[in-house]
DNA sequence: AAATTATACAACCGCCGCATT
DNA sequence: CAATGCGGCGGTTGTATAATT
């Protein structure tokens, strides 16, 4: 009934909704929300009963202040993910996408926050570059992970390659090779890699190409232990902004969202 | 000491993708 | 197919508390 709905209660829990809450899921397990304000005795939208089991009342919750290498590391993958929240709360044990986000917001956002390590260690100062920072591309050459392709399998258009890492690899007829990842948990598994043993991931310019950067990775191998790590690959840009100069590049868009390019 | 402003974060809102009907 | 419901997500707001004037 309408008038029910209307008198449903917003704002703030008090400690006897949250003993319900608690004393609900205790019982009942998670899931089902539906049915949770009824089972729990509250006059509570579902919708409100879940957020606050998922974002307070729920045992694995971390509390306390951000520990310093946590904060590294969602600096760190802020800059890879951007507000992905959920993501970067998923590799943060115990805590929630909300936490992440209003730590961010509140302490991180309008700072000029750097990850704690130097970046950069190799790169050749004379080379134009820049840092372009995104969590995915879609198209990478056959150079990039030579190590996991399947020789005989290279006409294929869409050859799939096993990789120790889970990642599959298609080639197309130009050569071409994608890759993406079973589930995003993968993905970020790569990009979190490259970030902890590479320090930064660099495309650099390539001179003679208007299209093409190259990616160099330096330090460890980031995913797969028998590929060369010093392999330089070149990343076909489907789509650049009409930005000429990549060394005052402010704006570049992939599949029409924008990278964050730090120069 | 009171008033004002800033900060932190819990909670809400609207949107989206997916599954089910 | 479309309609509906649910859960998850990110953006934003509301408010209690802390800091400042």
């Amino acid at each position: 009934m309408e008038e029910s709905s209307l008198s449903v209660r917003k704002g703030a829990w008090t400690e006897k909704e949250d003993f319900l809450l608690k004393k609900c899921i205790e019982k009942y397990g998670e899931g089902k929300w539906r049915k949770v304000p009824s089972r729990a005795g509250l006059n509570r939208c579902q919708k409100s009963c879940r957020l606050r089991w998922t974002n307070y009342l729920n045992p694995d919750i971390k509390r306390g202040a951000f520990a310093a290498d946590e904060v590294d590391l969602i600096i760190r993958l802020h800059k890879l993910l951007g507000n992905r929240w959920s993501l970067i709360a998923g590799r943060l044990p115990g805590r929630t996408a909300n936490d992440v986000k209003n730590y961010f917001n509140t302490h991180l956002l309008k700072k000029k926050v750097t990850p704690s390590s130097d970046p950069n260690p190799h790169l050749n100062p004379s080379t134009p570059s820049f840092r372009v920072v995104k969590p995915w591309s879609p198209i990478i050459s056959k150079n990039t992970f030579p190590i996991i392709l399947d020789e005989d399998k290279k006409n294929n258009t869409t050859t799939t390659t096993p990789a120790s890492n889970n990642i599959s690899v298609s080639i197309s007829n130009d050569n071409n090779i994608s890759y993406c990842f079973p589930d995003e948990d993968d993905e970020v598994m790569l990009w979190d890699n490259l970030m902890m043993n590479e320090k930064e991931v660099y495309y650099q310019q390539q001179q003679d190409s208007m299209n093409k950067i190259n990616l160099s990775v330096l330090g460890d191998r980031p995913i797969n232990e028998e590929m060369d790590y010093s392999t330089t690959c070149k990343f076909q840009l489907p789509e650049l902004v009409e930005e000429q100069n990549y060394g005052n590049l402010d704006e570049l868009y992939l599949d029409g969202e924008p990278w964050n390019v730090f120069n």
